[in-house]
RNA sequence: GUGGGUGUAGCUCAGCUGGUCAGAGUGCCGGGUUGUGGCCCCGGAGGUCGAGGGUUCGAACCCCUUCACUCACCCCA
């Protein structure tokens, strides 16, 4: 009786080989624009402990609050497997002192995110991120380029139909006085909005402004505008930015009701939607953190950042038929000497850097050439116990159907001569 | 955490109002060529119809329970 089958973790997927390259040409492609751009790849762990969350993502956040995973060490620390990156790079240029180093610091990194949600198109419980970060620059010029570097970095990457949402959301400074604005406001349509707002009227004011429910937009509609309310420093930063996009000709939609969900973002935010994504439908999104370093315990630095959603870059990506890695030669041997002698060529072939392949089997020779089809191969080198004694091996061009006989003395040096000139073509 | 949808062969799915309903395509293996691929033809392996219980003479089909997947809400990448 068979046992039970172990299956992988709810809304934790494999990534199959049918599916890695894609993921591999994303991240090679993110790689040479990055470095372009003078950012640096950081690996950090993908566990931290857990107040490092607590204190940068906000306690009152959904993440912090329930969608962690959060386990006790064996010596009773609490660690989590970190819900987002951002925390971990600066912890790390913290910790190390990357500051101290060169006046900014870019950096970026590849990996997976944990989040315990219900899954759903295009959310998953670890899903993949690709994380830029600038520290050091509070320049709007700074939030421009890593706007401009994300946008074309999806552009190469190959997504199509995409729009790009900015926002300012204050700071320290103006953000309280605009919340406490919109309270005061929604206060008075209380019974009209949904339970949700009701709710958030009390834990995150600002989130009211992203619900979907068609009565609490037209409550929405009316209320205050954090643009209105912007100090004057902040005004001038967005306004600034705003113009940086202009010179690099992006195209952008200012969306004053664009909230982010984390507390510490500040001023600019922006996030890249795509229509291709059903409900969750934003693939990339950031924003600047001013102050977020000083609160890990670094020097009072600038910062701004995004991360992009592999999965939904992904998914968002049209469908390209996956090459399969082709095969330079297959080796079809018939008999026990032939295929003593096979594994020995295949073997030299590899290490002269070829592809090659070979079955072991002893199956037919159609059925051997059946896999040498399946495998794409350019060549199939026939070799049987008949070869062996005559000397001779057959060497078929696959496509073009030709056929000849090679010396088996030479044969390495023939074939590598062979592939080297037919392959390249 | 809350709602909807779906679970039949490795994959994609048919299966009418319960009565040859255990199927097709594709993939895999083999044969048609004693040692030559793609196309074509033929054959084969592979499923306790997600699991458990119930109704019935009889259940893939009806009822209950449960699990999984999926979409949506919440929230976010």
């Amino acid at each position: 009786m068979p046992m039970d089958k172990i299956t992988a973790v709810k809304g934790i997927k494999d990534i199959l080989p049918s599916e890695t390259p894609g993921w591999q040409k994303v991240e090679t492609t993110a790689r040479a624009i990055f470095e372009r751009f003078g950012f640096h790849e950081i690996r950090v762990p993908i566990m931290e402990k857990t107040a490092l969350f607590q204190r940068s993502i906000g306690e009152a956040t959904d993440i912090v609050e329930k969608e962690m995973y959060t386990f006790r060490d064996r010596d009773e620390e609490l660690l989590t497997l970190r819900p987002e990156a951002t925390a971990c790079v600066i912890r790390a240029y913290v910790e190390h002192n990357l500051a101290s180093a060169e006046p900014v610091t870019k950096l970026f990194t590849i990996g997976p995110m944990f989040r315990r949600e219900r899954p759903q198109k295009g959310r998953y419980r670890q899903f993949h991120q690709i994380d830029v970060e600038v520290f050091g620059d509070d320049t709007p010029a700074s939030d421009a380029e890593v706007i401009f570097m994300l946008m074309h970095f999806l552009d190469v990457a190959g997504v199509e139909n995409l729009s790009l949402e900015i926002n300012s959301l204050g700071c320290k400074d103006c953000r309280p006085g605009f919340s406490r604005a919109v309270v005061a406001y929604l206060g008075q349509f209380q019974d009209g909005l949904c339970p949700d707002c009701q709710r958030r009227l009390t834990t995150n004011p600002l989130r009211v402004f992203d619900c979907k429910v068609e009565a609490c937009g037209r409550i929405i509609s009316d209320a205050p505008r954090i643009l209105d309310h912007l100090c004057p420093e902040c005004l001038d930063h967005f306004d600034r930015v705003k113009g940086f996009l202009d010179d690099l000709n992006l195209e952008y939609a200012v969306n004053s009701n664009m909230v982010r969900g984390l507390d510490y973002y500040t001023k600019t935010a922006f996030e890249v939607k795509s229509g291709k994504l059903g409900a969750q439908n934003s693939l990339a999104g950031g924003g600047r953190y001013d102050g977020l370093v000083a609160l890990l315990g670094g020097p009072d630095v600038a910062g701004v950042g995004f991360g992009i959603g592999m999965e939904r870059l992904l998914t968002c990506l049209p469908d390209t038929e996956e090459n399969v890695g082709k095969t330079d030669i297959f080796v079809a041997a018939l008999g026990t000497r032939a295929l003593k002698f096979a594994f020995k060529l295949t073997g030299l072939l590899r290490r002269s850097g070829f592809t090659a392949a070979t079955d072991y089997s002893g199956k037919s020779l159609k059925s051997q050439m059946k896999r040498a089809d399946k495998m794409q191969s350019a060549f199939t080198l026939i070799i049987g116990d008949s070869e062996m004694d005559s000397g001779r091996a057959v060497l078929r061009n696959m496509k073009t159907k030709n056929q000849q006989d090679l010396l088996l003395e030479s044969l390495p040096e023939a074939l590598i001569n062979i592939l080297k000139s037919e392959v390249i073509l």
